[in-house]
Order: C-alpha cells, then sequence, then structure tokens
DNA sequence: ATACTACATCAATATATCTTGATACATACT
DNA sequence: AGTATGTATCAAGATATATTGATGTAGTAT
C-alpha cells in the first residue's frame, strides 16, 4: 500500500513524467544535461529525479562529480507498464544537448 | 498527458484505492452502504466517487434516490492493469453490510 | 404540498506538495 | 591549502488537494 502510493505518488506530475520519458528515451543522463534540456533550475530537477528513484523507477550511478540517472533495471511488470504507458502519451521533449558532460 | 495525470492522480489516495478495492470486490454498490461500511461522512465518500468516476475507473447508475457504483466496463489495458495491481495490495477493507439499499 | 431520503456540491479550513533561492557537500583541479 | 564544479538538501512561500459541515437537488412517500 505504502509502496504502491509512492509509486503513483511520483507519477502525478508533469515534470516527472516527462524527466522519466526522457531518460527512458536516452538512457543514463546526469543531472546538468538535464537542467539545460528542461531549462529548469537544479535543485527542481534534482528533487523530483529524487522522488522518481524512491519510487523504484530510476537508479543513479556517480562518477566523478557526477550522478548519471538512468532507468532502473530490473523493472517490475507494473512500473514497465506504467513506461510502456507514458511512452504513448503524447509530450513535447526538450532536446538532449550534451553541455557540461564528458 | 492530461487523461493520464487525471488517472494517476486518482489513485494517490489511501481512501480512493480502498474504494475501488471494495467496488472491485463487491460489484455495484450505494453510496450509503459505502458511507456505512467505512464510516466516513457522505460528502467525503461522494467526493471521492466522482474522482474515481471522473478518471474513468467508475460508472455510476441511478435507481430511484439510488446511485450505484461499480467498475466501468470495459476498462482498458492500463486501468485493468492497476485494478490488478491494487487487488494484491495489503489493505483492512470495511465488511459490507446492506444498511440502506434494498 | 410537505416531509423524508440518498446523493451532490459548496465554502472554509487543514494538510500536502511544488517551486525557488540559499546553503551544504563532495569531487576535481591548481 | 584554496577554488571551481556538479549535485543534494533546506527553508520559505505558493499552489493544490483533502476533510468537514452546510446547503442544494432529485426522487419517494404521506
Amino acid at each position: 500500500m505504502e509502496t504502491f502510493l509512492q509509486t503513483v505518488g511520483a507519477l502525478n506530475d508533469e515534470t516527472r513524467l516527462k524527466l522519466l520519458r526522457f531518460i527512458d528515451k536516452h538512457g543514463a543522463v546526469c543531472v546538468c544535461d538535464i537542467e539545460s534540456a528542461f531549462g529548469m533550475i537544479q535543485s527542481r530537477i534534482s528533487r523530483h529525479l529524487k522522488i522518481l528513484k524512491d519510487a523504484g523507477f530510476l537508479r543513479v550511478e556517480r562518477k566523478g562529480r557526477w550522478a548519471y540517472y538512468s532507468i532502473r533495471s530490473p523493472l517490475d511488470a507494473f512500473r514497465q507498464n506504467v513506461l510502456t504507458e507514458i511512452s504513448y502519451l503524447e509530450m513535447k521533449l526538450p532536446e538532449l544537448k550534451k553541455s557540461c558532460s564528458l
């Protein structure tokens, strides 16, 4: 119950749906790339990524000073369904431009 | 996007998950039965039922002064998955006692 | 018509969540 | 050591959502 509410709670935000789709589409990206792609301030991105991570959708891998977020794998069936469902949604995603990372 | 957010928004509440499971389990029930089963005031129940209905999970059928809520049918694959997922959750549901309806 | 019942909706308050800017932390570089 | 960079977290205000009690509406009964 707790966990399910956390999962749907994480999905209940337009920004997070876009982040999820963006990461699902591009694979591992660092926070600064997301920041410049979405044109949002870093604290906002960081917060949403944490919520998505805590809800079981994302994983982080730190390399040097960068934190790379990607879709957690393996993903249980329900979360996988959710990702698929999100991929069907019409949303305009920003372009990924490798601005800061190597 | 709109629709998806409305769907997950409807799921983002413990009371509504219980209502959904309760109705999924018992079939068509009227508001007063839910009210007495859950021990919640009527306006609260009514509001949550509306949210679940607007999100595409429930349908209403009025008979006389009663409004019977049941799972909308047919349900698309995603919402069906959600219902299945909810059925796996551990939650204590109140007993249904046919208190007011015929 | 009046009164009653089941349900819906509104207004006010309470609670949770989001956004921003500031600050903290950790790694890398000189 | 200091400085810069990438990220995380905190505190404040803004926004959204939930709960309650009151009121509105529609069907039913007397």
